[in-house]
Order: structure tokens, then C-alpha cells, then sequence
DNA sequence: CCTGCTCCGTACGGTACCGTACCGACAGAG
DNA sequence: CTCTGTCGGTACGGTACCGTACGGAGCAGG
């Protein structure tokens, strides 16, 4: 199953909150997942739809959008192998207003909701993490909406690629300006020029649907504190 | 203490969650309560203060909104005698990013965070509910991101209204347009605008301070589908 | 090599806001 | 009854977007 060289050593999934659990209680967690792979654009779960499982990504990265009636979406969250899908779950509900949808493929243990709630009535420890992970979820959503309103096209996007950068974990990574323009809510054109006044600066390269961020400090200076005020929060609720 | 006629039966509070409860956990948990008045504009916690204890409206309205460093702030959601402020600490944090501002006057249930972290492990009940808030809560923000991103100005003080006269309970309430701009992050001139349009088409009256509701059917009309969404939702959650 | 498709750059008129500012109307204090 | 502060209406230039649209550049398949 997984290389570990002792019995009683999990090695690490890469996922951060099955990480955080003491190795005894994910083993009996990993028996009843099976790893899963995302292509890029697949809905997880839409909005309204029954949840039946849960997903702690590896890799990848996945959006949580709003949908309007009007078929207009905007994110407001994006969740890598920091954290989970399906928090509506822990929280008592089996279906939500948001759509979750992947944005850059990669890989997830999936469990099936049942299995996931026995989970968090048996292991206190998964339980604490998962709350903590609630409240960054929180602090995300909140910043996002204040964000939407008051920042510039600009700074959401460098933003944006910042977040997606410490998910996927490589420099380089696809997503084409038509989706972004999505998760931004914006026109496609509006992410032209956004995207090229950074590529001018030197902060990221960007050609048929690779982004490459070349500067990370300078597309941290372009993006605006809600970056910084997401990422602070995050690093501060799931340090166990 | 209280008006009950019979000794198991404990009147009702007024706020949904309280009311929710079996008559004899409500009771213990009252005795580490105590009744307080919240004036306009009061200030419930601040963005990273130590929350130390949680609120239970019975009257009233607390936005929850979000300071930016340049003093900007926009509303994320709003709290009434259908739920709870201090949502955090069921999360397991002492802290968060947003701060909790009384909107429109009035009196709440408040209880110190221990008592409250106590009664959550004691009474299942209550973790439930404030469960389930919770993730009605997710749903108003969500939608808020959104909202905030995609709809105009106009739409989304019609909801801002709706929402208000939901907790107020009343037709006519208190509120300036200074504070509505500050709630829904734009200028006062376009407020008065917003509001002028309303009230032309006779869905509100407005006069010095004072907003009377008086189309409800009407401002519906003219808000966005979030605040049908956001209600929804909530109706959905708390039905217990 | 051509065709078709995806992706990105650009343009142009329109609009919903913005920042700033001024002014009038009303209410409460004295 | 005046004074003073709050509240709301309006204006004006500026700007960051919008909807729409066209065209070019690269890549994949036949």
C-alpha cells in the first residue's frame, strides 16, 4: 500500500489535516479512502446536489464558486492539500450553495460521507483539525467578499495566482485567462490586460494556458492584503 | 426570573437557537447568562481581539463585516435573533478577521466562552444547532462574495433591506445611509441614488435616519436572487 | 501544408460606479 | 428661536470596468 519501512510509521500523504493525525488513527482513516484523480474542470459536487463524499486533495487545485442564475460564477474560496472538500458535511449538511469544481488536475483521498462522520465521532484529534480548517475556511470566504467589492481586477488576480502557486506547489502550472476571468469574475479581456501588466512587470510569464511566476515577491507587492490576511490566518489555525 | 407558568416550561427567549432547545438544558445554560443591551454602532468584538464571550440576539442587527487596512470595510453577513456572533469559537479559535458591529439596536443573551465551549460538549442539542448555523452562516457569506462581485448596487441594498426587516421584525427601523454605504462598500452619493430609486417606486420611504419597508413584495422584486438564496437556506438549516 | 480550434491581444462605445464637494432640510440643544 | 450638527440630495469630472467583437498566433489532426 504505501512505503513505509516500519509498521507504525504512516508516511505522509501530503494532504495537511490527514497529516496532522497521529498515525494510528489515519490508518484506520486510509482503509476506508481510495485515491482518486481530478481532471482539470470536473465538478466535484455542484450546488444543491447530495454530497456523497468527502476529499482531502494531494495535489491540484479546487475552486469553490458561487453560482448565479444568470450562469455568471465567482470563487470564493480554493482549496489545495492544505485543507478539504466538503465542510458542509462536518457542519451537518448534505448539500450547499456553492459549487466545487477543479481547477488544476491533481490527485485526492476520497471517503465516503458516512465513513467521515463515524471519523469525526471517533478521532477528536481529526475532529479538532477539521474545526480549525472551518474557521480558515471562514476567515477565506469573509475576505473574499470584502475583497470582491473593494480591490482592482489586479490585485485580486495576483492574488489569485499567489494562492494557486502555494497549492500546486510548482512555479508553473496551467489555467488559461477564460477561466480565470470565471473564478475572478470578470471578462476574459479584463484578465488580458490585468495579466499583462504583470507579465510586463516581470512577475509572471503566460503563454496558451501556462502561468509562470517568475516573481513571487513582486506579485506579492501587486496583490492586495488579502493575501497576505488569508494566508497569515491559515498558517496560524492549522499549526498543531 | 422568568414568566413560565408551569415549572418545566421555559419560555421563549426569542432567539432561535435558545428556542431550540429542551426546556431543561435551556435552563442551565440561562443561569451563565446574562441579558445585555447593545446601542447602535457598538463595536461586539474588533478584527484579531479576543473574543471572550458569545452573543445570542434576541432584538436587533450585527453585521459582520470586513476592515481593510485603508479603513474601507464591507458587511458579510448579518446576525440576528436567528442565530449567533462568536460562531469562531465553536470553531475552536479565540479570534478572527472580521468584526461584529451592532447595527441596529438591541438586546442579546451573552454568555462567557468557556460557559459556552461547556455546554457544547454537555448538550448535543446545541452543538447541533449552532452546527447547523454555522452552515448557514458559510451560505450567507458565500453568497455575499458573489453578490458583492456581480450585482449592482441597487440589488443588493434591496437585500440588504430584506434582510434587516427580517430581524428587525418591523417595518420602519433606524439606519443611515453614512452606515448603509460603509455595509455594502460603496459611496454614500450612490446609496442615496439606490435609495432614491427604491423609494420612487414606493418599495421603501426614507426620511433623517429612518427606512420604513413599504412594498415588502416589491423589494423582492428588486433585489437579487441572493437574498432568496441566503433565506432559503437558512430556513432549510434551522427547521429543526 | 492546410484547416480548425484554442488562446490571447486589442479596440470601441457604453455605464456604473468613484472622489470630492456643496447645499438644503430637519432635529435637538440651549 | 437660533444655533449646530446630522442627514440626504445633487453635481461633475474621472475611471475601471462592461459587452461585443475582430484578428492573430500557436498547436493538433488530417
Amino acid at each position: 500500500m504505501a512505503p513505509a519501512d516500519r509498521p507504525d510509521r504512516v508516511p505522509r500523504t501530503g494532504n495537511r489535516i490527514l497529516d496532522a493525525l497521529p498515525p494510528a488513527d489515519f490508518a484506520r482513516l486510509r482503509s476506508e479512502m481510495d485515491e482518486v484523480s481530478l481532471p482539470v474542470h470536473q465538478v466535484v459536487f455542484d450546488a444543491q446536489e447530495t454530497i456523497t463524499s468527502v476529499l482531502f486533495p494531494l495535489s491540484g487545485v479546487i475552486s469553490l464558486v458561487t453560482p448565479m442564475e444568470d450562469g455568471n460564477i465567482v470563487e470564493v474560496t480554493t482549496v489545495g492539500n492544505e485543507g478539504m472538500v466538503g465542510v458542509p458535511v462536518f457542519l451537518g449538511a448534505r448539500s450547499t450553495t456553492v459549487r466545487a469544481i477543479s481547477q488544476v488536475s491533481g490527485r485526492a483521498l476520497r471517503q465516503p460521507v458516512d465513513a467521515f462522520l463515524r471519523a469525526i465521532d471517533d478521532h477528536s484529534q481529526l475532529r479538532a483539525v477539521v474545526q480549525r480548517y472551518t474557521q480558515a475556511l471562514f476567515t477565506q470566504i469573509s475576505q473574499s467578499a470584502g475583497c470582491n467589492r473593494l480591490h482592482s481586477n489586479e490585485e485580486r488576480l495576483a492574488r489569485w495566482l499567489l494562492m494557486s502557486h502555494d497549492r500546486v506547489g510548482a512555479d508553473r502550472f496551467p489555467i488559461t485567462q477564460e477561466f480565470l476571468s470565471q473564478m475572478l469574475g470578470v471578462r476574459r479581456a479584463t484578465v488580458t490586460v490585468s495579466a499583462g501588466i504583470l507579465q510586463r512587470a516581470g512577475f509572471i510569464s503566460y503563454a496558451r494556458g501556462q502561468v509562470t511566476i517568475v516573481d513571487r515577491k513582486g506579485l506579492e507587492g501587486a496583490s492586495c492584503e488579502c493575501y497576505r490576511i488569508m494566508q497569515t490566518e491559515l498558517v496560524r489555525l492549522l499549526s498543531y
